[in-house]
DNA sequence: GGAAATTGGTTCAAGATTAACCAAGTTCCA
DNA sequence: TGGAACTTGGTTAATCTTGAACCAATTTCC
């Protein structure tokens, strides 16, 4: 097998990921929300309580409480006890919520297709594939 | 094009970085360094100073100071003023810092080619020729 | 029926990052 | 040349984020 420069692939990832997020970073913010929100709101229609969206989206607990209580404040979210199971959190975009992640998403989805739109539609597939084989 | 989502794949991504180096986490700091210190230490040799550091890795300048400043002071790294330009500190390891580094790097190494042997060596060329597509 | 283990969410100390800074070096024009 | 304006290397201080410990609600299993 090829040797691995683990430095150099982690890099690579790490360098392509930023160098996209921060592409649109200041875009984002002109919505009033974080780029790190965003990602929280583009995910609580399929995950619609805080620990999933942690699990979902490999982020930490206590920073989904912090976003979450931010995403509330400024009235992109709401928030109710599960009647079902009181410790639980269901969450909610309003309107607001979802006009600003669905614009917030368009753009993400824009910047990200200029690199993916490197590859063709094939390439994107497999890509996607591969990453998930190795996970 | 197919329908991209930025949040699932970028939590694929930080996914599959997260888990590879969590599951060397433990065997590292026994070497008694941490894991972004690793990453440090491995790529001295061909960027001899902090800045360069930063840029190759990146990493925030004031996290390389401090990691530097640990490194140094567990006898790892040696730093001295670069007579050309006073400003630089040029950093070498010693030959403690180069054991621990080799050590390190082939932990990393194989943790990374365990995933990587999930895919056909086809499958990794193509891996690696997509994302330098990309970047 | 209830002790032990698990899960959802928050708080707080410790860790990392961003912004502001100083010191050394370079540019470039009078 | 001389030196003002700008760039670059590195550190410090304030801010933000994370990991560890925690409490409350739920499930498991005897």
């Amino acid at each position: 097998m090829a040797k691995i420069d683990p430095a150099k692939i982690w890099s690579l990832n790490h360098r392509l990921l930023m160098s996209v997020i921060s592409s649109v970073a200041t875009d984002i913010t002109a919505l009033g929300l974080e780029t790190k929100e965003l990602f929280v709101l583009a995910e609580v229609d399929e995950h619609p309580y805080p620990a999933e969206l942690a699990a979902a989206l490999s982020l930490p607990k206590p920073s989904v409480t912090l976003y979450v209580k931010r995403l509330e404040a400024a009235g992109f979210l709401r928030r109710e006890i599960d009647t079902a199971d009181l410790r639980r959190h269901r969450l909610q975009l309003t309107s607001a919520g979802r006009k600003v992640m669905q614009q917030g998403t368009t753009m993400l989805s824009e910047a990200f297709g200029e690199r993916l739109g490197r590859l063709s539609a094939a390439q994107q597939a497999e890509l996607r594939a591969l990453l998930e084989k190795m996970l």
